[in-house]
RNA sequence: GGUCCCGUAGCUCAGCUGGAUAGAGCGUUUGCCUCCUAAGCAAAUGGUCGUGCGUUCGAAUCGCAUCGGGAUCGCCA
């Protein structure tokens, strides 16, 4: 428990209120909205109310009666508000000594009992990681560390989609490259990305030729059945043109068919080498991709074709690898991957089928299943609990082919998941996008009578991340990633160094951590509920991003210490003798950064309570420009007089601390020089 | 149509378990390096907090309605 100056100062008066009155009516404080207000205020309004006088009137009683310790210099009324102002070398020196004794400012141990698996990123293996499902790592990220920070037990995971029909085709399609000795000279999981959206585009083309012919269209023999060469274009547009008004079928076929040339077009242009390549391939090799992508599907499903196993953990790892070294690039760590294929070889997923068909809390549909969501919700108690009042829909989770989708697994999965790390509880970071699924998850667990464990498992959800004008698209290899970002902001770091005196190697090293920190600083800092449209340029940008700024605000603090020995100022000394020592303030610019840093630890605990990691972005942020603005105004080293300059000494120091929690939160590096 | 989320300055966003005069950055305009790193600081500019009604002594914050944007709603994940 953190005993803060306000705290203090509420229970004083609280207790008074209490014992006088006894009144019920809590006592709230705020901020008052000017400095010449005092530090703090409480609104008399709703206790006069309940004791039926004025509140100038209790105000007065309160001021007359109670005796204020020597924290409070100054109590005053005003229209209903007492205000009190804090005697600030007081309040400066029990605040500094509490920052300068703890080892880690801020860290304690309100999470102690909490044993809490994080899970995040868990991206399709089928490309490199993208700004979107980079966003849920930054924030996965940065909630375990809080979590973590505040004495909790955490595990974090990544739970490893390598079941999905989409790899399938990316399987198929690596191989071919394999067995043509192919030159990959980038990142494995960029030349996924390619080799994905080439595939499938192939596999969309097919099957749209397939429901043309089905409608009549007549293609010629000679050509691919997977691109849409010249003709192709020309007769199909002919065809749906002639094909009658009423046919409903015809819209939808015809969007359909210009998306594809569309994508065909552009990854013509953007990825030629690998698309040419593996449209010659395919065309060659693979008879119909369609089927032997549901071969591939069924079999690896199975587990029992050793080769197919092994080709597709190998495309998996591969993706999976480039995934952890761009998340290393930001000092992003998963503790353990959880691989959907061997929830699905254990056997189980029938086991848990079969007893929710036993409960009768499947629906069929001929040979599809569906969960019956609203049941399971009604019967058990799950609308009762947490208020649900609208119906909701059933979800999927066999196909019509008998085939088992991904909520099959994920529900096995999430019955063991706290027993992995014996957690009390689970958040799983995940697009907004997969709340239906994430409830339904959920109501299984109730279904199959654990709802103890559902109601442990969380849905930390935020929203998509569009780019400026349009949309992200991994089928289409249309995507920003970490990795360019991270380059592009380097070069824009680099720019600025230059003008500084540094060796290559520094210059490389400073770069990499600004980067890193801008880029997770930029994406970290707005609220999870809000989309975003990405903008490349603010993002890479060190003026417009803050990232460098609170990096900077650390090396500015770092250097006055550095200088310090050639002002024959002693700071080790003067830390040793800060316990005795009364400090002074003298400018504004003092006294609201050391208000700030007084506020971090409970800053901390709020975020972790409120689930608002983005909530420490933006206190860092505050706290660095206090810092800067101290900067400025205040000289440490040449400060006027010995005693001011102990304690300008002292709120450097203080500030390193905060800065450095801070930043261990947020997992971001800090420069002693940049 | 059902459900969820968002709507605050020209742009990008803080502030939301109700508190007094709504804050930053970018942009535009102007100052500050003989002084601890100018990736900084100071100042000016800029807002009927989408709209309406309600609850309240008090609403950007809570409730209802409404408009606008986005996501999702059985066979992809």
């Amino acid at each position: 428990m953190i005993s803060r100056p306000y705290d203090e100062i509420k229970h004083l008066l609280e207790s008074y209120l209490k014992k006088e009155f006894s009144i019920k009516s809590d006592l709230i404080w705020s901020k008052p909205p000017s400095a010449g207000l005092g530090d703090i205020s409480f609104p008399l309004f709703n206790i006069a109310k309940e004791l039926k006088i004025r509140p100038n009137e209790l105000g007065d009683k309160i001021i007359s009666e109670i005796n204020f310790p020597d924290s409070i210099k100054e109590v005053n009324l005003q229209g209903g508000f007492l205000n009190l102002a804090f005697n600030k070398s007081v309040f400066v020196t029990k605040v500094l000594q509490t920052i300068l004794e703890q080892t880690k400012y801020g860290q304690n141990s309100s999470m102690n009992s909490e044993r809490i698996i994080v899970e995040h990123t868990s991206s399709n293996p089928t490309g490199p990681l993208h700004i979107g499902n980079f966003r849920g790592s930054v924030l996965g990220d940065v909630l375990g560390r809080l979590f973590s920070f505040l004495g909790a037990a955490v595990n974090v995971r990544y739970y490893v989609n390598d079941l999905g029909r989409q790899i399938a085709p990316l399987v198929i399609g690596y191989f071919l490259l394999k067995e043509m000795e192919f030159e990959i000279i980038e990142k494995g999981d960029l030349l996924l990305g390619k080799v994905y959206a080439s595939m499938f585009t192939f596999l969309e083309i097919q099957q749209l030729k397939q429901k043309l012919a089905i409608l009549g269209w007549k293609s010629k023999d000679s050509v691919s059945l997977y691109s849409l060469d010249g003709t192709d274009l020309k007769t199909i547009q002919d065809f749906l043109n002639v094909l009658p008004r009423e046919n409903k079928e015809k819209d939808n076929t015809y969007q359909w068919y210009t998306k594809l040339a569309r994508v065909q077009k552009s990854l013509i242009e953007r990825i030629p080498e690998v698309y040419e390549k593996l449209n010659k391939l395919t065309t060659s090799r693979i008879e119909n991709l369609e089927n032997l992508t549901n071969q591939y599907v069924k079999s690896y499903q199975e587990g029992k074709d050793k080769l197919i196993v092994e080709r597709f953990r190998e495309v998996t790892k591969m993706a999976l690898d480039g995934h952890v070294e761009t998340l290393n690039l930001f000092k992003i760590y998963h503790d353990d991957f959880d691989w959907e294929s061997d929830v699905a070889w254990s056997g189980e997923v029938q086991i848990m089928l079969d007893e929710l068909e036993d409960k009768k809390y499947l629906r069929h549909d001929g040979q599809a299943r569906l969960l019956r969501n609203d049941t399971i919700a009604e019967e058990l108690g799950y609308k009762a609990k947490y208020l649900v009042s609208y119906e909701i829909p059933d979800s999927i989770i066999i196909n019509s082919e008998g085939i088992t989708l991904y909520p099959c697994r994920d529900i096995v999965y999430h019955l063991h998941k706290l027993e992995k790390f014996n957690a009390s509880l689970c958040y799983n970071v995940i697009a907004k996008m997969q709340q239906l699924p994430q409830l339904a998850v959920r109501l299984a667990l109730y279904g199959l009578g654990s709802a103890d464990t559902a109601d442990r498992i969380h849905h930390f959800d935020y929203e998509y991340v569009s780019l400026i004008g349009r949309k992200m698209a991994g089928r289409e290899f249309d995507y920003v990633t970490p990795d360019e970002l991270f380059v592009l902001a380097q070069e824009e770091i680099k720019t600025i160094i230059e003008e500084r005196n540094y060796s290559e190697e520094e210059q490389q090293k400073i770069a990499q951590k600004i980067a890193a920190s801008s880029i997770k600083y930029h994406i970290l800092k707005m609220d999870p509920q809000k989309a975003v449209a990405f903008d490349i340029k603010k993002a890479v940008d060190p003026n417009e991003n803050s990232g460098a700024f609170l990096q900077y605000s650390y090396a500015r603090a770092l250097s006055i210490l550095s200088k310090s020995s050639k002002q024959d100022i002693d700071v080790q000394k003067i830390l040793e003798l800060s316990k005795d020592e009364k400090l002074i303030l003298e400018k504004q610019a003092e006294w609201e950064l050391v208000k700030l840093m007084e506020e971090l630890p409970s800053i901390l605990i709020k975020a972790a309570k409120s689930l608002r990691p983005d909530s420490v972005a933006n206190f860092t942020y505050s706290l660095a420009a206090a810092f800067h603005k101290f900067y400025d105004a205040c000289p440490v080293l040449k400060a006027e007089n010995p005693e001011l300059i102990k304690s300008r000494i002292l709120i450097v120091v203080s500030t390193i601390k905060c800065l450095e929690s801070l930043f261990e939160v947020m997992g971001i590096e800090s420069l002693e020089k940049m």
